[in-house]
DNA sequence: CGATTATTTGACCAGCTTCAAACAGTGTGG
DNA sequence: CCACACTGTTTGAAGCTGGTCAAATAATCG
């Protein structure tokens, strides 16, 4: 089971249909190396990704060269797969480490929607909760100190890993350089050197290379002031409603897949 | 015509039974004062809202008492018509000058998503495009200079306004006051009162109390850097497939929803 | 008219950026 | 295996941007 489908089974109850259909789908696997991008803004993509393993993010290159990180892409994640509806990438996709990454056609996407409403929902669940990160990561930037905020996108991170069972073992470390973390809060690569230099000191993380740990994920979240609500999780989250509640505006999708 | 039939008219082509579906859905409207809240984090909303006059927000409180706008809503928005799925907003929603407001309970909306597949559609795209709005917002808190930064904002409440037929005449007027813009771009009041001024003095807006005014709207948006491409407009939007490729997702939905 | 709300202005300071240089790992070719 | 280049991180110094505090001004409302 890849974590693109531990993930989906976070949002909808998958029979066993889903699942091979979902293992089919994703079956067409390859390597891709750090820093390359996955999908380029303002060219139209020829198929959807999902990453397997291997982290990447979505980013906007803004005119005096900057760069800004608009969200990150940890296993089990996609790319847009909800995007095949526009011409033209509105962003560009880029990996951060190695990556393993599935990518299927959006003939196929559409396919499994019209026909495993489960899976329908899921998507659309995951572009829901990929509008709160958006909104928390602005909150961020807008209003909280700098320390703060990276900490607080670190403890995001690992909330999301550990809804698909990574991250944690064995040893609590991210792959993330500083000028990724930078680009992501708006800071420069500087300040944020010792912004990370403070939490250093302050017990709160290591840090090295091309990496972060985090030796206690509740005092990191004490500090920051995360709480793990607008992701939506199920079942520790009290904002999600039952799954069998779910099917809201789906329901005629489920009546025209059924025999 | 009301601007939320007009809205969701550029997303997709709506029939005779479409107009008719959705006027009939926004006949319940009411008259709200400036400064109430229409959703309130935490709690759940009894139906969705479509503001037909006036303009209201998305906000989120911070710990420290701060407030951050998330979003504008102008003139045939809709709030969280899609966050049906939520047992508890995630987010408020307060008008910002008196409103006129429609409310659709839940189920009509679940009723025309399921028998009109081009209103689900357009209520879906708009999703995207809140999406993409955000995106910007992010890449214009970390990156952009506090009055490129306001200038684009103005741009940008220009672009989706002429979009629905409205806030260009008779003189390109907001009825925005300082501090709203000061929590959308995560500034000061105090310093976004200086920002206004250096715009003033540049000639590119005039400013009142709770007021706004744009002479000449192609020089703010050279000034910011605007571009209208991520607000996914049809016609002078490449970005945007021609309206016949929609249905993808949605193939299925159609196909139910036949005689 | 007095009370309230919105905006403006000034003074001072903190946080962050920029520029510049040093430093430390990592990989590469001789 | 070492020398060299390269990338990523650290550190210092100087300066700008924007925050905070405080008070003045202006518009609106009852």
């Amino acid at each position: 089971m890849n974590p693109f489908l531990r993930k989906l089974a976070l949002r909808a109850n998958l029979d066993d249909g889903d699942v091979a259909a979902l293992g089919a789908a994703t079956s067409d696997v390859a390597q891709v190396e750090a820093g390359r991008d996955l999908v380029s803004e303002g060219v139209r993509p020829d198929a959807a990704y999902v990453i397997l393993d291997g982290f990447a993010c979505r980013y906007k290159l803004v005119p005096d060269g900057g760069r800004s990180i608009l969200a990150y892409l940890v296993p089990g994640d996609g790319c847009d797969l909800h995007a095949s509806l526009l011409n033209r990438a509105i962003h560009s996709v880029a990996t951060l480490t190695p990556c393993t990454v599935a990518s299927i056609p959006y003939r196929t996407i559409k396919g499994l929607a019209a026909l495993r409403p489960n899976i329908y929902r899921a998507l659309w669940w995951s572009v829901l909760v990929d509008e709160a990160v958006l909104q928390e990561w602005l909150v961020g930037v807008g209003r909280r100190s700098a320390d703060k905020q990276v900490a607080h996108i670190i403890c995001e991170l690992f909330a999301r890993l550990n809804a698909v069972g990574l991250g944690l073992e064995p040893e609590y470390r991210l792959p993330l350089a500083q000028s990724e973390l930078a680009d992501t809060a708006g800071l420069s690569n500087v300040h944020l050197s010792r912004v990370l230099a403070d939490l250093r000191r302050a017990g709160l993380i290591e840090s090295g290379r091309k990496s972060v740990r985090v030796p206690n994920l509740a005092r990191l979240q004490e500090f920051s002031g995360f709480t793990p609500d607008y992701l939506l999780l199920p079942g520790r989250d009290p904002a999600v409603e039952a799954l069998g509640a779910l099917p809201q505006m789906t329901g005629q999708v489920r009546a025209a897949s059924g025999p």
